[in-house]
DNA sequence: CACTCAGCTGACAACGTTGTCCAGGGCCTA
DNA sequence: TAGGCCCTGGACAACGTTGTCAGCTGAGTG
């Protein structure tokens, strides 16, 4: 027992570790090491009684040790939203995929969309020494990591920009995917149309909304009180806020849903009705096709390869200033879109 | 140069220490480490000036160096098919939201469906010696895991059991929930029914279609060649399958789909049709209500929950017998599946 | 046969943290 | 005022690995 408490490692579950090896195969620490690391200088034989002993041992190199001697952890951060939401997914895995390909294991952390919870799991993830970042900010204000990105954590932003400090981003065209989005419905006769958006606290969709007055504005339209709700995306309120726009005597003729949530509530609640209404979505969802759902769509795997590739040059050690990359989103007309206004 | 060869660890950018920060504030190393993990026995006055020296120098202590004294990692990995994949979201962000609750991060990985791969995941995950493991198998040996597991990395396997070894495994009733949604094509009066499964080397693709066996057989019907298809989930083999069946003079009049991705398939090819087939598809979908598809719903979140904290009862310490935990699927009927024959 | 040289091998320190243990100082009590 | 005790602070070793460097062996050469 006090030997536990002297050799608190011992929770390892007493693994094996290089010096048994080496004990058993009857060679020295260094050696063990070398074969291990596959280097040059070990002799068949040598290496081959090594090999038995790590064999019978079940002997597994601790990582956190060769860690802690190299400086190098080969394994990247990524703190998005929420891992559950469809548009991560993609993203996800694609940035794990180029991790794989530069033999870096990716730890994963969902921030819920709260300031609070994203400092904490990025310097949880600082704090385990990841070589790079990679965030899709919840909050505004990220002083807190300059003297991380200082002591050489790589950070790339993305499909929000930083706030308050200068770093690489990678988005998606929000202003422009919106704009075009919008002005469809306006070549489809419609003139008013219904913006539901994210919370103005969400770079996205303030810039959904700014593509939105743009388009409005390059028609001549005046944007009237009441077509525009900007604030959660939770179906109820969104399901509020799109049949109170639906209502009265000038009820909107097109809706533009700010992402895909928005989209998904209110497609439900153009369902039950009877007078069609005009739809374009932000973002791409499973199945729309067979829904003729039309959507601006942009690339969510496009987006986080890039950004994780982006990384690994900085990794590489690419040094030039902050860079901005934006990618362009997609009209993808499917019907929804090209109803005329009744 | 030769100073960075001789430290190595310089890579991290020359961070601070705590024996940079002891320094700094005029004060023994263990004073910092205390004030750092917030231990008693320090006054306040010290405290505050250790704050300082910390907050002044930009110190955040290395979790590396920490793991490998306490010999925790305080982290999990999950090895899971594809990230991407609608079914693995909500169940990752589930056994995320269990981890945090811990005060662990979660590695992720997918396998993409390939034994090799998943191994190398595996043991990657235990150099990192995370204290747990949960694995969606892709293989179906995993002895390999027998020292892992012995040298007490909790294991707890998901949504298929692990192959020639014995563990903990959580997963949902694919063969009851096959069955009944087979017999709720039968009891819509259908007898030519189509099964359409992923390949018989994984586990939910052999019960569930052995679910559609035992439907089968409760009722009498023999089931014919040509009406089972197992292979992979691709939409082309699976439209070609699709198609065949639905060919021919006794085509069938209701489809099974074994997954998610199926499903989606199917409908796509039934909507293309004049002839109604029904269809019941395994997996929920995300707007499946609005396309009224018939569904056997599996709850990935529950699923991804329980197999977490099961895991975390093992880091506890509870050492049962390895148990296996089957969740019970739920039949949503939405149009799809109540389609009478033609 | 002595010498060189190359190729293997191992001793040792260091990475940054935490557990143990001891020293010193202040305070309280007798 | 002396004695004892508690509270705070620090020296030191250890966690398991890798880089450095020096030693050893055996083969090849003059």
């Amino acid at each position: 027992m006090a030997e536990t408490a002297r050799h608190p490692a011992s929770r390892y579950g007493n693994r094996p570790t290089m010096k048994d090896v080496a004990a058993r195969a009857g060679v020295g620490l260094k050696t063990v090491s070398r074969v291990v690391n596959s280097e040059a200088g070990v002799t068949p034989d040598t290496e081959r009684r090594v090999q038995e002993a790590i064999d019978a041992l079940g002997f597994r190199r601790n990582d956190s040790a060769r860690v802690l001697r190299k400086g190098r952890t080969a394994s990247i951060g990524l703190v998005l939203e929420d891992l559950a939401d469809p548009f991560y997914g993609p993203l996800s895995r694609a940035v794990e995929e180029v991790a794989r390909a530069h033999g870096a294991l990716l730890i994963n952390g969902s921030s819920a969309e709260d300031p609070e919870r994203e400092q904490e799991l990025v310097l949880a993830l600082c704090a385990r020494r990841v070589d790079g970042l990679i965030v899709i900010p919840a909050g505004d204000d990220h002083r807190y990591l300059e003297p991380e990105i200082k002591a050489g954590i790589a950070t790339v932003f993305v499909d929000r920009p930083a706030g308050r400090i200068d770093a690489d981003i990678v988005l998606s065209d929000s202003f422009g995917g919106a704009r075009e989005g919008v002005a469809h419905l306006i070549a489809h006769g419609h003139r008013r149309i219904g913006f539901i958006g994210d919370q103005p606290r969400i770079h996205t969709a303030t810039e959904r909304l700014r593509g939105y007055h743009a388009a409005m504005a390059d028609a001549g339209i005046t944007v009237r009180d009441g077509w525009v709700s900007l604030g959660t995306t939770e179906p109820a309120r969104v399901r509020a806020a799109a049949e109170a726009m639906l209502a009265g005597p000038e009820p909107v003729t097109a809706l533009f849903a700010g992402n895909n949530r928005v989209t998904v509530t209110a497609v439900r609640v153009l369902a039950g009705r009877e007078r069609p209404v005009a739809l374009v979505g932000f973002d791409d969802i499973e199945l729309a096709d067979l829904l003729g759902i039309t959507v601006i769509s942009q690339d969510a795997a496009a987006v986080g390869r890039t950004a994780a590739e982006h990384l690994f040059r900085r990794l590489e050690g690419a040094d030039h200033a902050p860079a901005r990359v934006e990618l362009p989103t997609t009209l993808v007309p499917r019907g929804s879109g090209e109803l005329r206004p009744v």
